[in-house]
Parts: C-alpha cells; sequence; structure tokens
DNA sequence: ATGTTTGTTCCGAT
DNA sequence: CATCGGAACAAACA
C-alpha cells in the first residue's frame, strides 16, 4: 500500500511522539515471522530506549539507543498505529509494542493483512547495506535531470517500469508513478532509452511535485480503507489524483486507457501522454 | 469463481 | 554473467 508519501505521515506521527521514549514490551502474535529471528528481535528491543525515528525510502527506522535499528517496511497493507493501552484489538495486528515517556504509557501495533510487510532489526553495518539498495528519493533536489536520464538510458524496460525500481530512484509506488507519468506528457511504454534530458527533466518535476502534494495531503487511501495514519486516519490525496483510477482525462476529456505493465495496473491518456520514440536509424544502402 | 489490489524479491529465460 | 519479466508471497473484496 504505502508509497513515500504514506510512509512519511506515519513516520512524522511517529516521531512527534516516541523520540526518547522506551519500548516496555513487545508482543509477537503467533508464528508471524520477524527477522534476523524472534528471539533476537525481543531480546534487543525490549527495555530498549528509542534515540530517533526517520524514514528511509519506504521504510520506518526506529534508531535504538543499543546501536540497533528497527526497521518496518508495510509493503501493500501494512499499519502502524498508535492506541490506547487495552484500545480494542485491530485487525490483523502482528506485533504489539508498549512505549513509555514521561510515564505515560500507549500501545503501538503493527498490523498487516497480507503480511508482505516486515520487521527487521539491523545492526548499523545492515542498515548501511539496506541503503546503498536505494536511488536518490525523488522528491527531493538529490539527482538532476542529466543524471536521472542517464540512469534511465541505462536500463532496457519501459519508464513506467523503471519509476518502480527503488535502486533508480526511490519513493514511487505504481500510484504516483503512474500521475507523474500523465502530469510529464509522457506515455507510460515510453523505453527509458528514449528518454532524454529534457523528458528526465520534467518527470522528475512531476514526480518532485506529486509526491510533496502526497505528503502535503498526508497520504492516499483508497476504497479499501487500507491505508490510515499511525491515529487510524484516512489521507485525502485521493482527492487529488490527476489519472490514477480516472475514466476520463482531466486535460482532454478523451477516455482513460488501462493498461496491466509488468503486471500493475496502469492509467493513461494515449492522447496526451507521448510516447517517445528512439531515433530510427537510417536505412543501409 | 475469478480478477483485483498502494510492494518487493526471487527464479527462470534471454 | 547480467538483466528483465513474471510468479510468488497472502488476504479480502467485488
Amino acid at each position: 500500500m504505502p508509497e513515500l508519501p504514506e510512509v512519511q505521515t506515519i513516520t512524522s506521527d511517529l516521531k512527534k511522539y516516541f523520540e526518547n521514549s522506551t519500548i516496555d514490551d513487545v508482543k509477537i502474535s503467533g508464528e508471524y515471522n520477524v527477522y534476523p529471528d524472534r528471539k533476537f528481535f525481543l531480546a534487543h528491543t525490549k527495555n530498549v530506549q528509542i534515540s530517533s525515528i526517520n524514514r528511509i525510502a519506504k521504510n520506518i527506522v526506529f534508531e535504538l539507543e543499543n546501536g540497533y535499528f528497527m526497521v518496518f517496511h508495510l509493503a501493500m497493507t501494512g499499519r502502524l498505529l498508535i492506541r490506547a493501552l487495552n484500545q480494542k484489538p485491530d485487525k490483523w495486528t502482528k506485533i504489539t509494542f508498549t512505549l513509555k515517556k514521561n510515564n505515560k504509557s500507549v500501545e503501538v501495533r503493527f498490523c498487516d493483512m497480507r503480511m508482505f510487510g516486515k520487521a527487521v532489526l539491523y545492526s548499523k553495518e545492515e542498515l548501511e547495506k539496506m541503503k546503498q539498495k536505494y536511488g536518490p528519493e525523488a522528491h527531493k533536489g538529490s539527482i538532476d535531470a542529466k543524471e536521472f536520464a542517464h540512469r534511465l538510458n541505462s536500463k532496457r524496460t519501459t519508464i513506467k517500469n523503471a519509476l518502480l525500481d527503488q535502486s533508480i530512484i526511490s519513493g514511487l509506488g505504481n500510484i504516483y508513478a503512474t500521475d507523474s507519468l500523465f502530469l510529464a506528457r509522457i506515455h507510460p511504454e515510453t523505453k527509458t532509452q528514449n528518454i532524454d534530458t529534457k523528458s528526465a527533466a520534467k518527470l522528475l518535476e512531476a514526480a518532485k511535485l506529486i509526491l510533496n502534494e502526497g505528503i502535503e495531503h498526508r497520504g492516499s487511501t483508497l476504497e479499501d480503507a487500507m491505508y490510515v495514519d499511525a491515529f487510524g486516519k484516512p489521507g485525502t490525496h485521493q482527492n487529488y489524483f490527476r489519472i490514477y483510477g480516472k475514466k476520463t482525462c482531466i486535460n482532454c476529456s478523451g477516455k482513460v486507457s488501462v493498461k496491466k505493465i509488468n503486471g500493475r495496473g496502469t492509467y493513461f491518456c494515449s492522447f496526451c501522454q507521448i510516447l517517445l520514440e528512439g531515433t530510427k536509424k537510417p536505412p543501409v544502402l
């Protein structure tokens, strides 16, 4: 579910309350798997203070004062919910943390319906290794158009697929990638090798704008209401989608096309979004 | 019953 | 050998 704006929203909610608080208890439900394993995870999170809470790509990272990093990836249906003690159980709860700050205790519950998410305890070295998997974050000015074009040109796939590849650029998921391509007026099936610096610049600008809007709107909650923030509240960016889930193009009023690209539902306007062609080789005479 | 779904990783094919 | 695409992971809903 969550893409960068959703993860950022949850991270900032947690950051506000739980930096410098103590993890008094950790309960893992049933046979739920944590990493590297349950025993190690519990041994190094119980009775440990949280130094800081930050986001890396789509991961929520709790830095612990014992030198370890407790990292959550929410994948499609993960949630981290702040709840009062003994508040009625949440569906799909996999881990319950009891956190104490200024002598007041609350729970943070990690829930995950489809269980694609993960809770992992990393050492400093392992965290650094994990960081290195990710390309620059799309919503920051940390990559320029020339470098972005260069990264894209080295791949042989479609631009839509490349935007979802977190090693090229991180933060975009299916929804924000779809909307970014629409805003940049680039056809999702454009080959990455045909993206020139000018198109890369347009695309970067679009992604940056859309991700920052998403953060501003505290994420996107679809009809299934799977994504909610740390307080259980939905975001509002779904009210600002450009083309994702739409039937009619907001620009030309034409019919929006829907197509699976690398297995992901992709919405685009075949009139407004241009398929960039490679330079044709001249015929050999 | 079948086809969807916000993400990522692994495996087989190229 | 590196890279790419599709399957798989699992659960709920229309």
